[in-house]
DNA sequence: CATTCGATATCGAGA
DNA sequence: TCTCGATGTCGAATG
């Protein structure tokens, strides 16, 4: 990790290392008293006060206080950041086109600013979602219930995506709707409009239904439900099957299949 | 500002200034090779690389990669952070109680190490929310139209809170919705949810109504309409009122009132 | 404490 | 480019 650190640097000096770090496409941050303004999706003044300036080479430009995750200030990635000096003070402004945002920081006193060129190519892995309910589902089909089979995943009808398709032991169709939280109401309307989607059209797997006399099932598939969705559930007539979503990293199966 | 910075320095160094800073209640920046590991409300883990560590007084501990706005890993203020050495490394953990979380952090190789005591006083003024368009509206009513008169705010109804409820010039219910961005068809959607709760309640209103034959009339208030919003719109008979919301902060305001 | 809702939400996927 | 849905959403207001 290449770095560079200056402190309590003049104005000049301040604003040549930023520069530099720009052009090196370097992760910045300044510890300094600024004042900031911010037009465009909204309007917002800080006024001035000390303050964490974080700005990355992929643009993202972050102003934190000493309070809260989430910064006072910022722009996204792709904004283009530029300085310069005004009055003995470096301002430094992130702007982007679409839409059009303007972030301005006026920074009188910079106590420190640091550059370096950060190497990173690890990205996050994580669980606990409802891809991974569906990947343990299609995998443990019986913990749904003894005899399920799923036919197809992502079955695209008339109003999204059904998350698994399959039959019970009696061969009557089962539309599964996932969620890895708690479900509420606008759960239950999703999986009540597949079933009408299966109602209205003239489906193949309804046509096939009809013939067989068998029935169309909805399940809500998820670690709880929300006392106004089971209420409209049991209106719907649709099942609920409760499934934790597996917390598990691919990394850990990775090493679990490894181990035979 | 008091502060301090260490530049490559070994584990126990590195350590002593986390402790130090954690007891003057510092905000810390740290330039590090980590390794990071998550479980809580998910599970994730981010292997070796280097990153942005900020742990700020009130606990609220930020891991940053060198993209992204949002920080990769976090801890929410209130957080309590410790550190202590395993295997020559720096480690450093973040927990909460509810829920039930816990962040840890492996360092390998420290680039740098800095904290200092913020200070700031102020916070962010800001402007051109929904909330800000309700207060217009409800001080200069004829912006929707001439004669209307709103009579509640936040009305409780079936499916949530109509922002602004009110009758036009010849007496009629009006119901508002507000968007301070762009509306899509989420928001038609949601208006016509209120609709229908007008109709199919024995609603005082709706009685009120009948006995008088009036109309209710839906209005969908945002500075501009997608255009699937607008086909939805017409269909429902809900009108648009392009308004934009007021970009002005209080300080302004303040400002104006001031000079009288 | 829990719930609800807005946000410069951010971010990723799909059209 | 735009829209849609998920998020460890966050954060504030409210009960």
């Amino acid at each position: 990790m290449k770095y560079k650190i200056l402190e309590n640097p003049n104005c000049e000096d301040a604003y040549g290392l930023v520069e530099e770090a720009l052009r090196k496409k370097a992760t910045i941050t300044i510890y300094a008293c600024c004042k900031v303004t911010y037009e465009g999706r909204a309007l917002s003044e800080l006024n001035w006060g000390e303050r964490i300036i974080l700005i990355k080479p992929d643009g993202s430009f972050l102003i934190h206080q000493e309070k809260k995750v989430e910064p006072v200030n910022w722009q996204p990635p792709k904004s283009k950041t530029r300085g310069y000096i005004q009055d003995d003070n470096l301002i430094l402004e992130s702007h982007r086109r679409t839409p059009k945002e303007l972030l301005i920081v006026e920074i009188r006193k910079v106590q420190y600013i640091t550059y370096a060129n950060i190497e990173d190519f690890e990205e996050l892995e994580q669980a606990g979602y409802e891809k991974d309910m569906g990947d343990m589902i299609m995998e443990k089909p019986h913990m749904i219930e003894e005899g399920f089979k799923p036919t197809a995943r992502e079955y695209s009808v008339e109003h999204g995506f059904i998350d698994i398709l399959g039959k019970d032991r009696d061969n009557n169709l089962m539309i599964l709707e996932l969620k890895a939280r708690k479900a509420g109401v606008s759960a239950v309307k999703q999986l009540k409009r597949y079933l009408t989607d299966f109602e209205d059209d003239d489906n193949d797997y309804l046509k096939e239904c009809r013939v067989q006399k068998k029935k169309i099932r909805g399940l809500l598939v998820a670690p709880s439900l929300g006392n106004d969705a089971e209420e409209l559930l049991e209106k719907e007539g649709i099942e609920f099957v409760a499934v934790e979503p597996p917390k598990e990293l691919k990394r850990d199966k990775k090493i679990t299949l490894d181990a035979f």
